[in-house]
DNA sequence: TCTAAATAGATGTATATACACGTATCCCAT
DNA sequence: ATGGGATACGTGTATATACATCTATTTAGA
């Protein structure tokens, strides 16, 4: 048996790799989401969208982008999608240099209908992974850089 | 002081989706590694790549897919860049169907002056983040669904 | 042996993500 | 009042991701 050399010894480190092994739990996580929403017309990215604003009340692009915390432009793409499909609106603020987002009578029929999916999606996996992988995972987001 | 609406205290629970909680983590624990990379010429996705290719030799494209818990289509496009960028080759296999990934010379040397600034970032979010975010971070990605 | 099912990938299409940079608007200090 | 910095947002470009569907190859069964 030959030892590892300790350059490969250093590298298994990024097992632990907490880019990876996010992603990684993100990418299936997201998969089961979307295999169920997309019965609804949505992704799970979009039902992330009408739930805040829904909860939230009409929000600035800026504030909005904060909550999600996912950078402006990227915001402003996925708006654009959402704005096609009429689940959101966005109009000029008070401010001209804002725009607010609204979420729309069709967009609020499809938060509804598809929320028992999101439970029943949400439930099923808190069943694989353990009740405790919510609460860890909620932790993890809570404590990652703005 | 109102009662907020049934469905709105439903709606609350969204808070705790895993899938927002987990592609939250994802994109700000990427933003800072890939931020950092960035001066190697790589993202992190290329550096978990590469790291993997160079732990376990060469793999066939789907062998790598299952590893990273991607989708093989994904991994394609992604091989695709990391190969332009000449830091993988693809080759064909014994199996004709099969398309066996090599990291290269390039690829290797990226690897290894990109390590220490891996560790930095990894330590960094460590720090700011707890040690058992890691633990728990890595615990959800193993519960995850295939 | 030959063909049908299974396997391994690639491609078309669409969304998600972020950085660098550009534009419009606001606001404050002079 | 005005000019310059600060603020809010969009665009160009590039990568990451996945599903539906297609092609090529292997393999198992009649």
């Amino acid at each position: 048996m030959i030892a590892p050399l300790d350059e490969d010894r250093q590298l298994a480190e990024t097992a632990n790799c907490l880019c990876f092994n996010s992603r990684r739990a993100a990418r299936a996580i997201t998969r089961a989401f979307d295999r169920e929403l997309r019965r609804h017309g949505i992704r799970a990215t979009q039902f992330t969208l009408l739930a805040l604003l829904e909860l939230k009340g009409d929000l600035s692009i800026g504030a909005l982008a904060e909550y999600l915390a996912v950078e402006r432009t990227t915001l402003t793409r996925n708006l654009a999608v959402a704005e096609e499909q009429e689940l959101v609106r966005v109009r000029a603020g008070d401010d001209a240099r804002e725009r607010i987002v609204t979420i729309t009578p069709k967009g609020r029929t499809t938060l509804r209908k598809a929320f028992p999916t999101w439970r029943k999606v949400q439930a099923a996996l808190i069943e694989e992974m353990g009740s405790q992988a919510v609460e860890s995972m909620r932790k993890v987001a809570r404590a990652v850089p703005a």
